[in-house]
DNA sequence: AACAAGACCTGTAAGC
DNA sequence: TGCTTACAGGTCTTGT
């Protein structure tokens, strides 16, 4: 479920329920293993300790204390809610926090595809997850001649490139479809065919759809919300993700779908080009940015919901 | 080293 | 209606 956008809400949802004052007292699990096994020992480290910060980094959520840090990963379906009074646990609820206020964190995780772990606060800097990630496409260091450069000599789709992790942080399979799509480049061509001129416009729309989708909540599709169980809107936005068959809304031409190393794939063969696919026909390109004006953005109407009698 | 494909899980929706 | 299959926001491992 959640790329950078979504868990930078979520992680801002931790920074409201918890700080210096609100501690966690108690950890509490429902089972022994996510993808990791839950960490029981270094619970102490952790436990009724001072909340240093609350960070993200790539698409992990870090509660640092003095003595560990908690790192949170939500994989596919991982959520964190508020649990209100009396609620009963729901399936899939795999870990409790107990707040030093009384309130209580639960995180689901149906396909516990999730992280949860605890490391010694001195030991971060080797913490295995963390090594090797690429810079925070937000950030100063992500810049054109950077992807430029790491791009030589690399054969794989730019799609699957800019999924890779210890390329650059944080971009999943839906906001690498939407920014190919706005930086007009197929999702096909070989990583090493990008031009320096295709690498401004490549992390100029990376930064700019995950900003905006940020400022919309993130993208919530089935079951994402953030930890007040608020959903984000970024999804109506969609240029090309989920969108296979409908119309493009700048030309027209049926959204594409494909399955690139395992991901479903979208994309307008008429506006991303390279897709060995004829026509660069110059479109006469009045609607550039639909996003700001919530007016425009409807185009064929219809969302991808399914009405189903 | 680089790349593709499969594995890990469960829920949901589509297809028959 | 009910059974089967395909697919889902992400890593991580295995094999070529």
């Amino acid at each position: 479920m959640p790329e950078l956008p979504e868990v930078e809400i979520v992680k801002e949802g931790l920074v409201k329920v918890l700080s210096r004052k609100t501690t966690i007292s108690e950890i509490e699990y429902y089972r022994k293993d996510l993808r990791n096994k839950l960490p029981v020992h270094s619970k102490k480290w952790i436990e009724k300790q001072p909340i240093l910060e609350i960070s993200r980094r790539a698409k992990y959520i870090l509660i640092k204390t003095p003595l560990g840090v908690l790192i949170s990963h939500l994989g596919m379906t991982g959520t964190w809610r508020i649990r209100s009074k009396n609620e009963a646990l729901k399936a899939h609820d795999h870990i409790q926090l107990q707040l030093s206020n009384g309130k209580k964190l639960i995180y689901n995780d149906p396909r516990r595809f999730g992280i949860f772990e605890i490391v010694a606060t001195n030991k971060m800097n080797s913490y295995r997850r963390l090594l090797s990630l690429g810079p925070e496409p937000l950030s100063a260091d992500f810049t054109a001649e950077y992807l430029f450069a790491t791009s030589r000599g690399r054969k794989i789709p730019i799609k699957s490139f800019l999924m890779d992790q210890k390329i650059v942080v944080g971009v999943g399979n839906i906001y690498v479809c939407e920014a190919l799509f706005f930086a007009k480049i197929s999702p096909l061509i070989e990583a090493q065919q990008l031009t320096l001129e295709m690498s401004v416009q490549i992390v100029k729309e990376i930064k700019e759809v995950l900003q905006q989708s940020i400022d919309a909540g993130g993208s919530s599709i089935n079951d994402y919300s953030s930890v007040e169980a608020t959903k984000g809107s970024f999804q109506k936005q969609h240029q090309v993700y989920g969108r296979k068959n409908q119309s493009c809304h700048k030309c027209s031409e049926l959204i594409q779908v494909k399955v690139i190393s395992g991901r479903s794939t979208f994309w307008c063969v008429n506006c991303q080009k390279g897709s060995n696919n004829h026509h660069e026909r110059p479109k006469n390109n009045t609607t550039r940015k639909t996003l700001s004006s919530p007016s425009g953005a409807q185009g064929s109407g219809r969302q991808h919901r399914k009405i189903k009698r």
